[in-house]
Formats: C-alpha cells, structure tokens, sequence
DNA sequence: GTCTATAAATAGATAGAC
DNA sequence: GTCTATCTATTTATAGAC
C-alpha cells in the first residue's frame, strides 16, 4: 500500500463540505457521489484489498484520476464510507434513544434503526462483517466514537428500563450481539443463501427480512423483560 | 487474479492424503501444516485478496515456492482451508445430532459444537465472515453441502423436538441466525473491541465466551420452548 | 522436497495538459 | 474539474538447479 504520509491535497474545497453548489447541479449525481457508491460497492464485494480503483472509476464512469482528486487515496476514500456509514447509524439510532418513548419502545426503535440502515444500505452490512475480521484496522477515531455511542445508547435504554423496573440488568453487550448478530447475518448472507438454495438444499427456507426483525424484537424484549430462563 | 486453468501439479501424493509418513515424521509440523496454519492467520486477519503469500511463506519459514508445490495455488490453498473449516464443524454436529440425546441436549450440542469450533480455530469467525460478505465466491461444491448440512441438521434437532412435542415449530433460519449471529460476532470482535475499550469507551463490559455460550443457550431453549412473545 | 531467480501482470498513484 | 500517459512497487506464479 504506497500511499506516502506527505500529502496536500485538493485546495479549494473543504475536506467536509461535499458537492459543491456546481458539481450538485452539473451531473446526474455529481462526479464524487457517484464515486462514493461505486467504491462502496466493490469494497463491499471484494473487500479493501481485493477492491480495485481502476474498476471503481469504470463502474462510476468516471476517470480514474478522479479518485485521488475528491479523495487523497483508496484508503481514505474507504475510511470515508467507514465513517459516514457509521454516522448515519450513530445518528439514526440517537434520534430514538432521544425520543420521548417507553423503553420498550426505544428499544425496538434501536432494533428498527439497526435494521433500517442495512436496508437501505446494502454495502453496510458486508463491510461491516470485513472490518470487524479485520480488528477496525480502518476504522478512525471519530468512527470509533460513533461505533461506542451506538452501544452506549443501548446500554442507556436498558438502564432506563431497569431504573422504571420494567427491565432485567442484562449486560448491554449480550444484548447487542443478540440484536447485531442476526440482523447483519441476514443482510450480510443474502448472496451465499441464494447459492446454497439453488445448489441442491431445498430446506433453505425463505425468509424475510421483516420475519427476521420481528423475530429479534421478540427475543430482545423476552431478554429484557426476564421471561427467557 | 492469475492462475491458469491449465495444471497438474504434485503427481505423487494424492490430494486428500496430506501428511506423508515421510513429512510427518521430519521437521517440527511439517511444511505443508506451518503452510496451512500460516495461511490461515493471514487470511483471517486480511481477507483473501489482502493476503500474501511471501508474507505466508516467511510466516511459516518457509519458501514460497513450496506453497505452489503443496497447494497449487493462492486461491486453492484458501479453498483448502475454508473446506477443512467447515467439514470439521459439520462433522463435529453431526457427532451431537447422532447421539441419542433428548432434543434439548441436542439443541444444546449444537450451540455448543459451533462455539468449540469457533474457540478452538481463532480463524475460523474472521474467515467466514469475510466469506459471507463475499457472497461465498471461494466456497466450492463440497463445503457448500457441508454448510448447508448444518443448517439441516439443526433443522432436524427442530423437528424431533417439535415430533415429541416439546418445540414449538420456528423456522429452522431464524434459530440458526440467533445462534450463529452472536456467537461469531464475539469471537471475530474480540481485536476490535479490544480497541474501543481502549479508546476511550468504558462502557464496553467484558464479557467472555462462557456468557456469550450460556445466554445463547439460555434464549434459544426458549425460543424453542415458546416462552418467547 | 526445497531453493534461487525471474517472468508477467496488476494496481496504486501522479504529472501535466486542457 | 477532468483526462491521458506513465511511473513504480507489489505480487502471483513458474522454470530449473540441487
């Protein structure tokens, strides 16, 4: 991975501020948006280092040359998808611990936002499964910290429900992999159980994501609730 | 992605009859082993195309050219060890499926066989993790039947326990998931949680694989036993 | 079975024109 | 902001001696 330390890239607009008042109006969807998607994609698919840049501009239609304009690297721009997608997790899921609501209710709004977002994001989910086998060696600090509020959050509603004496203190972790762990599971296996499906085992059952999420409020309420053991 | 069709390597030694007397009884492990280990670790922590195979060869102190020889290629030597991977865990459930055990204990067999393997073989979470992202691409026929005869053996756990009346009838996926969901994710963390307890985040309780295993067990019975919704 | 080159291709990154 | 051409390092794989 070159990539050397010095570097001073793209002088005019500011590392945050993304489509420009110009490149939202010129294009379809703006040069670096669509690099965006299409790096996600491929990064999803084959991973940080199988991805490719070469095939990420051809897939965006963009010249290679692009990337390294609206982005200094392939790592950074990876590090960006890291970090918005954990944004948009962290903040969606701060809308709900915020919401005036019952616990139960905020805790089925966390499940809802956890399984909203890898819907609506179909990269998300395999990414994510990558960079955990990875240890996050991408992952920055300000992700960090959003992927630590994500939790947290959830250890607040369980908290909460304890101190109204409406939860059971389970530990937050346990909690969170019970919820985590199946929704990211469906999302992430969509691909491997369309293949094991059509190579012969007629017992791959057809299930759906609403199944999945309904199942997981149940459970995660049962836990809570101290109805399970 | 090089490596041509076109090849027929290693005449003598059959492709299933790995530690030959002769090797076996030499060096240490065995240069095709300290491979494989090798290899494995590198997969796991970089994922197929981040792998290396001089990094391999120098990990296992060996010469690169040896992994040609023993394997005859990068991404046969990756199929290898997905292969081993899971006829060990389907093997190692179909010891609890076959035991005259009552559902439950076989239930619980279950979990249990899918953690031991996960303990025992630190490589095995980060690499199928990354495999399922990857839509199972480097997965060949016969490991796709192993995987899918896990599945189908818990399925039938599920219907034995439903046939004697003591299973509710729940969709043999959506158990899968709730066990396998979580008890991957803590193993294949365990680097990445390491780092947000580190940085920063005291919220992040330990938990250890015991806890994992028992809650898993504990919310699976009842899932099973309808004490869930 | 093992080791030393080395071939051959790929891929990240950049310079510089427009 | 965008494109062409190209540099350079890395990497899989192999030939061939021992």
């Amino acid at each position: 991975m070159p990539e050397p330390a010095t570097r001073s890239r793209r002088p005019t607009p500011s590392p945050r501020s993304r489509p420009s008042r110009r490149a939202a109006r010129s294009g379809v969807t703006g040069t670096r948006a669509r690099l965006f998607h299409a790096a996600a994609a491929d990064f999803a698919a084959r991973g940080f280092a199988g991805a490719n840049v070469d095939r990420i501009a051809r897939a965006a239609r963009v010249n290679k040359a692009m990337i390294y304009y609206h982005f200094r690297s392939k790592s950074a721009l990876y590090r960006e998808i890291l970090g918005e997608m954990f944004r948009a997790v962290s903040s969606r899921v701060r809308g709900v611990a915020d919401a005036g609501a019952s616990p139960e209710e905020k805790l089925r709004g966390f499940i809802d936002a956890i399984a909203a977002e890898a819907q609506a994001r179909p990269h998300f989910p395999p990414i994510w499964f990558r960079e955990i086998a990875e240890g996050g060696t991408h992952v920055d600090e300000a992700t960090l910290r959003d992927i630590a509020a994500i939790v947290g959050m959830l250890a607040a509603i369980i908290r909460e429900g304890v101190a109204a004496g409406r939860f059971q203190p389970v530990d937050p972790l346990l909690v969170h992999g019970g919820i985590v762990g199946p929704i990211l599971l469906f999302f992430a296996s969509a691909r491997l159980r369309a293949r094991i499906e059509q190579a012969g085992a007629r017992n791959a059952a057809h299930i759906t994501a609403d199944e999945v999420v309904a199942h997981v409020h149940r459970v995660t309420l049962a836990v809570l609730q101290g109805r399970v053991s």
